[in-house]
DNA sequence: GTTCATCTGTGCCCCTCTCC
DNA sequence: GGAGAGGGGCACAGATGAAC
């Protein structure tokens, strides 16, 4: 019988070496443990060890019939699947289990288990994609822009007070309570997230370098000669995307600038804070709920609840009516590619079968 | 067009803290 | 002291681009 708690914490070590993000890593490792412990129970093995003979293929089908019975989405068992799948990776080429030379016979029999494993993960991800395609077919359409922007709207008035208040400040003293922090980074990131369909996550890993590197840079002129600023969140990217900008006009700018110097300044001073992030709450710590944020705003003002997500799905879905040249300039600044943009943003193909209907 | 690999976002529960 | 806002963390779901 061979050990594996040794792997398992190899295996986070092992997945740093690749690079991969603390976040994607606890994730990966949390569902491991959940599957692992999960299948332990299924079968009956209440030991507080791990061993690579626990895992197994009566085990692995036991647990896919518990989700099943639980109701669990096939995209959540996917993942799960695939996060699973990658870890026994690691157990047989863990260096320092040696299964290969030790055990060969457990080694032979988790290369198996990995196949069969990999066999299902096709069926899953069949499924995933019927799944896709039944949601693509039946969702309704996203909100229109005014509907996404409407919190921002209502609380305008209370927010254009406050950064009055901090206009009005000097430099030193403590200037704002609790909820007044709250409330100003909750419209500033709702801004983002539902004014311009910016990632919750470029709101969150904005460095406060970054905008002062923007902000001290030369104005862009708009077409019609207004001055901005783009500020470059180098902390949020994806694969195709080497990173993601933020434009702001000259109201927006002065914001910014009013928040950075009069909030998170003093903040910083009297908290003795030191994280490079943009947002910072009133502890000093880094403002990182950006969507429970959006959502505790619109349930202030009372309207309708409109996620970061749903808000980027209205904007490439008001896009589509747009020239091509303005389709792909959207997509360029929401991070992702035209054709990402098209597979999986585009929705209401139960409205238009009915007006291709009306049109025959 | 479909599958694979990976990273990010949302919802919810529960505990802590602030303000009246 | 109590109500409710704020915040941490887990579990689940979705987004995204590359490879096949």
């Amino acid at each position: 019988m061979t050990q594996f708690c040794l792997s398992f914490q190899n295996f986070r070590s092992h997945q740093r070496k690749a690079h991969t993000s603390e976040a994607a890593i606890n994730n990966s490792l949390a569902d491991v443990t959940r599957m692992t412990w999960k299948m332990m129970g299924l079968q009956g093995i209440t030991g507080q060890d791990f061993k690579t003979t626990y895992l197994s293929l009566a085990g692995y089908e036991k647990l896919l019939a518990w989700f099943d019975k639980m109701d669990v989405n096939i995209k959540t068992v996917l993942n799960y699947t695939k996060n699973f799948m990658q870890f026994m990776k690691y157990v047989n080429i863990d260096m320092d289990l040696l299964l290969v030379s030790n055990d060969q016979g457990e080694f032979n029999r988790l290369s198996c288990l990995q196949i069969h494993i990999s066999n299902s993960r096709s069926g899953l991800d069949s499924g995933v994609f019927e799944l896709h395609k039944r949601q693509m077919n039946s969702k309704p359409m996203p909100p229109a822009p005014a509907e996404v922007k409407r919190v921002l709207t209502v609380a305008k008035d209370d927010f254009d007070r406050a950064m009055d208040e901090l206009r009005k400040k000097d430099d030193s003293g403590p200037i704002l309570t609790k909820t007044r922090v709250a409330f100003i980074n909750r419209y500033i990131t709702a801004y983002l997230c539902l004014g311009q369909g910016i990632r919750v996550g470029a709101a969150e890993n904005m460095h406060g370098s970054e905008f002062q590197a923007a902000y001290n840079g030369e104005r862009t002129l708009s077409d019609l000669g207004n001055p901005h600023i783009v500020v470059h969140v180098a902390n949020h990217k994806t694969k195709v995307s080497q990173d993601c900008r933020i434009a702001l006009n000259s109201y927006w700018t002065d914001i910014f600038y009013l928040y950075f110097r009069y909030v998170r300044i003093i903040i910083f001073r009297l908290k003795n804070a030191t994280h490079p992030y943009f947002f910072t709450q009133s502890d000093g710590r880094h403002f990182k709920k950006v969507s429970d944020g959006i959502e505790k705003l619109q349930k202030q003002y009372k309207v309708a609840k409109i996620t970061s997500s749903t808000a980027r799905c209205a904007w490439e879905t008001w896009v589509e009516s747009r020239p091509e040249a303005q389709r792909k300039l959207v997509a360029d600044y929401l991070c992702h590619s035209a054709e990402v943009a098209r597979s999986h943003y585009k929705h209401g193909f139960a409205k238009t079968s009915i007006d291709a209907l009306a049109a025959l």
